[in-house]
DNA sequence: TGTTTTGTGTGATTTATGTCACATATGGGC
DNA sequence: GCCCATATGTGACATAAATCACACAAAACA
């Protein structure tokens, strides 16, 4: 963490969240938004702790998870830049239910509580922004539990390398996956058993991996495999 | 699904979701909402069809679950008087990812689409009170997905009856518990599997049952094993 | 009230997946 | 380019949990 820049009411203009805001609005914010800057591995937000403000990230990339005792954890989602969190412990007053850990250095935009439900009651732009946010998530969240409770340990992971894959002139790739112990996380399975369905899906054909880029080589099958 | 009953502003402003509507929204509300009734049984809502409008129940209990092509299913949750859905697919315009079935004749209340976002729009405490109730589905959400992923069948039946047990009295009881097949369908697990670990459960000293009644004997144990 | 459907208990068996143990590869920093 | 920390591949093995196949019990309903 180093130490704080001055935020300025252009700068917020530029976040998607408050681009609908008035002038006087965002210079009120500007007033109270804090810049923070977290490096690599660091928890920004812990479970269990109380969650004081929301936080928009400006660049880098973050991931959500849920840690168990002996060290394990499933990974909920990662975020990156102009996507916010800790939104959901301002609305309810509970702890979070999950740690935020930094993937690689972050800056990111710190919005305290009370400032943050202030603009929320007088933005309605804003709120909507929020609730199709969260409804976004619920969606995923969902998904993920039909994944973890319908599909076996191939199907999910040929679910997750299509969710990622973007279609790049015709062709579904993966541009960076996550390393194998980091999809092992994100599905539910160990590390191990994710290289062992790996191998199987190039074996098959179905992708094509090239240090950390995937390619899809038959979605078809491959989205038959990541189906309920 | 009878003969529709005419919507009076009193019954609506019953409705927690809208006690904050003036008069006049109340009224105006009111010329547009539609009582609906369904038997039990009956799919409200199915997964992957358009959500046209939001749904309150005013009697009865649903499951909202999500199906597989095998007819095997993951129960996301179930809802009864006082609780909404459908609100997801009226802000994102996506198709339902869920099924929402009733467990026993359900009277309802059905807002239309654009009733319900004009009324969202024009009145911020029922935009919180919607905000307010996505994040709760989202941290309900969030931990069946830590379930699923980070616990075994055991813990995951021990956290499911420490979740559903409330406090009479000093005592921990499940006044209705559902059948184990829908238990093991809430948890991802096999009736099967479930009635050996409510039977060990039992054998431990655990719980006491009685017909549908579940009796909590050791919260301390049942929660230890119910965490990750 | 009997009859039909729906739910349940339990052993035997199979299977998917986790775990362990190790060699090998890869990728960032310096 | 070299070194160290991470990440990966893979066989052998252990095991949790699904599945199958019943008999039996409990609700629903007519």
């Amino acid at each position: 963490m180093t130490a704080p820049v001055a935020i300025t009411p252009a700068i917020l203009k530029a976040v998607p969240l408050f681009s609908s805001f008035s002038d006087e609005q965002t210079s009120l914010l500007a007033s109270c938004v804090q810049h923070r800057r977290y490096s690599k591995g660091a928890a920004i937000l812990r479970a269990g702790e109380e969650t004081e403000a929301l936080y928009i990230i400006m660049s880098g990339r973050v991931k959500v998870l849920i840690p168990d005792e002996e060290g394990r954890e499933v990974i909920l989602t990662m975020l990156g830049p102009q996507d916010f969190f800790g939104e959901m412990g301002l609305l309810d007053e509970l702890p979070s239910s999950a740690t935020v850990e930094t993937l690689e250095a972050c800056d990111t935009l710190r919005i305290p509580r009370t400032a943050f439900l202030t603009c929320l009651e007088g933005n309605a732009e804003l709120a909507m922004l929020v609730l199709r946010n969260l409804v976004k998530r619920l969606r995923d969240a969902d998904r993920k539990i039909e994944s973890l409770a319908l599909i076996d340990v191939y199907g999910r992971v040929a679910r997750l390398i299509i969710d990622m894959a973007e279609n790049i002139d015709g062709q579904w790739v993966v541009k960076r996956a996550p390393a194998k112990q980091e999809i092992a996380r994100m599905i539910g399975a160990s590390r191990e058993m994710v290289s062992r369905v790996v191998k199987d899906l190039q074996e098959k054909n179905l992708i094509h991996t090239d240090k950390r880029k995937i390619i899809v080589l038959d979605h078809q099958s491959m989205a038959q495999r990541g189906s309920v």
